[in-house]
RNA sequence: GCUGCUGUAGCUCAGUGGUAGAGCACUCCCUUGGUAAGGGAGAGGUCGUGAGUUCAAUCCUCACCAGCAGCACCA
């Protein structure tokens, strides 16, 4: 006689188990048209299955985000029975939602390609169309494994093997075709719905392990409705607009070639990016009393085995050898062992501590080919990376003051929101379980202090401590990962660093690895795509340009160059023999921020006429007012509060 | 690194078993034009690299290099 409490609060009784389906039909038949599926207790469940004792229940309709996910794994099931019947002998493995859509990974000797994509489509929409309904079967184990292994699923056979002993094995039919699935589902192949679109095949290991066979992956992308879908085809299309290799190739920011493949070649107008953002970084470290360093490029490799990092990364430093001298030495993968060194020179006094030592670090990282992407991943790059040392009471202050450095420089780059990640111990790691005890506690405890707010990131901290990943939210809702706060209570003892406590005593200091924007290289190339190329004007490659209506107007727009120049401003002439549209045309296509033209009038009144990017409208003002306004407009937004 | 795809002028791309074309950009000439393309002429490429097949290769085959997508990796 189970009693089900409805979300309103209201309970009713039934005479026995009762479905979802016959619930919803009880309350109403609008409802029992619209529901999908039933949240039992909280736990999603296939709306054909009885609900046998009291519970508290919530019907899943297309307007519940929880629906968008199921149709995606629906969808998967459905792109597996449509290669499946378009393609035999192709075994099936798994299929999950994710993000946007769902994949489906398949064994096939011949790869899929885009080609094949209309007539499994073509399929998918057949099967959506004939609503094979959902069905649950629960098999015995052996049962299912020689069902898979008779078929040839290999794959899948193992999977049901590698189950836990306990659990329950589900198979889920949607006519003549079935899978082995945990669930749930929606009713039928119709709920999944026409507004979805396969998207792009690609290589992926089985579990994902790089050690076994490569299966051809399908994506796709599943919506609720085909508005949604549009929408999301559209958000792709701004993402590839904004793709911050084609605007850095269409602003002449940088490029890469093959000579040095991983490695950035700044032209001017990315350098002057590049420098105006490092000035910025610099005064906020000055103000936070960070002390600036400099350390070598290459060091001998005695230094990398003595931190741990010869044996966990020499396949991926850049190793340098000389003839003439039997030394091994490498290009520094990262500044921290270096830091150290300058710590240890001398005797440290707990006086000095925090030490906040920070350098905008070029490091070398013989990345995998197949992970280089533009600037955002590199073999050379710079970090903005500091290294505090203090002592364990120390660690929650100094979480604190991180914390809120990093606001106020993100939030002066233009992105206020960012969210933050606990990262814990991963399975390879140096240090004991102590130790790590100890880190780990000890960095919860200043988030706590600082009332910081974080998610659990299990398992992807550092080898040699826990960390704090910041993670930037950019304009089009895309998330970057780029700050960062370690706890290390490894690499001091490994280095040997010290210092003279108040008890005349030696300790170990704690060395909390930080930095803010990550590496420039990539930071850059995410503040390329947020801006989408127009910049801020205190950002902008070229801030300022001067256009010349007439040859009689060219000595007065060399005037006004120089006195915009004499104010600071990065400024152009443009005195082309062009008219005054085709010069308009070109340097807002080129993201110029500001173009002031000048022509005959103006060079008689002393006046300009403004024009900003992407406004029609222009202003008339004097010079003077112009350099003025435009200066204080350039200014980093550290100096405008000064 | 793995799987698949791609590599032709500075950029975007077309094309063919008989050593190549467009638009934009570039140079020069005409034009002095008032807020998103004025007109004309010209120059520019050993078709990613190397080997093979062929009378003949930019095109076919193989290897390598690089790029793109995804996977794996990311101290």
């Amino acid at each position: 006689m189970p009693a089900i409490t409805l979300p309103d609060g209201t309970v009713r009784q039934f005479d026995g188990p009762v479905t979802g389906t016959e619930i919803a039909a009880a309350i109403g038949p609008g409802l029992a048209k619209a529901a999908l599926a039933i949240e039992v207790d909280g736990q999603l469940r296939d709306i054909s299955r009885p609900v046998e004792q009291d519970a508290a229940i919530r019907f899943i309709t297309r307007k519940d985000e929880t629906s968008l996910e199921m149709i995606r794994h629906d969808a998967a099931h459905v792109l597996a029975e449509a290669v499946q019947s378009l393609y035999p002998g192709t075994q099936v493995t798994i299929g999950p939602s994710i993000e946007n859509g769902f994949y489906y990974d398949f064994y096939r000797n011949e790869p899929f390609t885009p080609e094949d994509f209309p007539a499994i489509e073509k399929r998918m929409r057949e099967i959506v169309a004939a609503n094979e309904p959902f069905v649950r079967e629960a098999w015995p184990r052996d049962k299912a494994i020689r069902f898979f292994e008779d078929r040839g699923e290999r794959f899948k056979a193992e999977l049901i093997r590698d189950l836990p002993a306990d659990e329950e094995i589900s198979i889920y039919r949607q006519g003549e075709w079935l899978d082995l699935c945990r669930g749930p589902h929606l009713r039928g192949t119709a709920d999944v719905g026409n507004a979805f679109r396969l998207m792009k095949v690609a290589g992926a290991y089985w579990r994902g392990d790089h050690r076994n066979p490569m299966l051809t992956r399908i994506y796709g992308t599943a919506w609720r409705d085909q508005k949604e879908l549009e929408a999301h085809l559209h958000q792709l299309e701004e993402a590839e607009r904004r793709d911050h290799r084609r605007i850095g190739k269409e602003m002449d920011l940088f490029h890469i070639q093959e000579e040095a493949v991983g490695q950035v070649f700044w032209h001017a107008k990315g350098w002057r990016l590049y420098t105006v953002l490092q000035d910025y970084m610099r005064r906020a470290q000055t103000r936070a009393d960070y002390q600036e360093v400099r350390t070598p490029q290459l060091v001998d490799r005695s230094l990398w085995e003595a931190s741990g990092h010869w044996d966990k990364y020499r396949h991926h430093m850049f190793v340098a050898t000389v003839e003439d001298e039997d030394k091994t030495l490498a290009l520094k993968p990262m500044n921290c062992p270096c830091h150290v060194q300058i710590f240890r020179h001398g005797l440290r006094s707990y006086r000095e501590l925090p030490l906040r030592m920070a350098e905008f670090g070029a490091c070398h990282r013989y990345e995998p080919s197949g992970a280089l992407h533009g600037i955002m991943r590199v073999r050379g790059f710079t970090q903005d990376d500091a290294h505090i040392f203090c002592t364990e009471d120390q660690i929650a202050a100094e979480t604190v003051r991180f914390v809120a450095m990093l606001s106020e420089v993100y939030k002066d780059l233009g992105f206020e929101h960012f969210r933050i990640k606990f990262a814990d111990r991963p399975e390879a790691r140096a240090g004991s379980d102590e130790t790590w005890d100890k880190a780990e506690a000890a960095l919860k405890e200043a988030c706590r202090t600082a009332g910081v707010e974080y998610e659990y990131n299990p398992g992807e901290g550092a080898f040699y401590g826990p960390k704090l990943e910041f993670v930037l939210r950019d304009a089009i809702g895309r998330d970057w990962q780029c700050g960062t706060l370690q706890v290390d209570l490894v690499l001091p003892e490994r280095l040997d660093a010290s210092y003279i406590g108040e008890d005349s005593a030696r300790h170990r200091p704690v060395m909390l690895h930080r930095a803010i924007l990550g590496s420039f290289e990539r930071f850059i190339g995410i503040l390329i795509e947020q801006h989408a190329g127009k910049f801020p004007l205190w950002l902008a490659p070229t801030q300022v340009v001067v256009a010349s209506i007439v040859t009689d107007a060219e000595p007065y727009a060399k005037d006004v160059v120089a006195r915009l120049r004499k104010a600071g401003l990065t400024v152009e002439a443009d005195t082309r023999n062009e008219k005054i549209n085709a010069k308009i045309r070109e340097h807002s296509l080129a993201r110029v921020p500001v173009i002031l033209v000048v022509g005959r009038k103006e060079a008689e009144a002393g006046t300009v006429a403004m024009r900003r990017l992407g406004g029609v409208d222009q202003q008339i003002l004097p010079v003077a007012e112009a350099v003025s306004l435009l200066a204080e407009e350039a200014k980093a937004p550290d100096l405008k509060r000064n």
